[in-house]
DNA sequence: TTGTTTAATCGTATATTTGCGATATATAAT
DNA sequence: ATTATATATCGCAAATATACGATTAAACAA
């Protein structure tokens, strides 16, 4: 493979691929799914309802948060995580600006 | 690994992460980008525009097409993409009902 | 037919992701 | 101090993704 090209893409593109990224896994959808759900920041109460072992959501929530589409933040013994609702905010708008505005010039199929 | 678990998911929650997996490399939002710009369909033009080889481009475009997010057809010895936009619509309102309905009743931040 | 152009596919190397058990760490309870 | 609980991290194995050159295939031109 040599060398990653991602560099060599502008940095809107690289920031919207890596905001999908995040979301480019069942579990990441459904641990979402969950902190949206409840208002309250949940924690392990994650591990039990996915069908994963501890360290494995443990390493997603990790994901989701180095991409900023969630926060946390530590509540004694547990972690505390919900939703950065503005990170999603800034990725619809990015999407948004994408496709949606041109959709509407491009009604019609080619192909 | 053992196994993978995507089975254990929801579809919808797979069908959502399947779609934002076909976004997350910075080179097919470039791809996307350019057949949403022009209404006629493109081929080796992409080619050109990406900072890839043509086998590259060609694999990427495949992925794109297997997702559903592009529609593709021959046309002589070229071949002709296009955008599908009843695909992205669908992503759309996939991806608003998730999120966007539950974001209004939790504005407040919890962390 | 022969050669040219365009694009898909194959083979391969490397990087990244996914998943788990085991371990470490940190708080709280006894 | 000891123990229990909750979560993050480490180390590893297996699966996927990324990228390219080489090859194949198909349409067209000469």
């Amino acid at each position: 493979m040599a060398i990653h090209k991602k560099e060599a893409f502008t940095q809107k593109e690289q920031d919207l691929a890596e905001f999908a990224k995040a979301l480019a896994h069942p579990a990441r959808i459904a641990i979402l799914k969950v902190l949206a759900q409840r208002n309250e920041c949940i924690c392990g109460e994650i591990v039990e309802i996915l069908p994963l072992a501890q360290s494995t959501v443990s390493q997603h929530l990790k994901e989701l948060k180095n991409a900023g589409l969630i926060d946390g933040s530590i509540d004694g013994p547990r972690s505390c995580y919900c939703i950065n609702w503005k990170a999603f905010e800034k990725f619809n708008a990015e999407f948004s600006l994408l496709f949606n505005n041109l959709k509407l010039k491009n009604e019609k199929a080619c192909c």
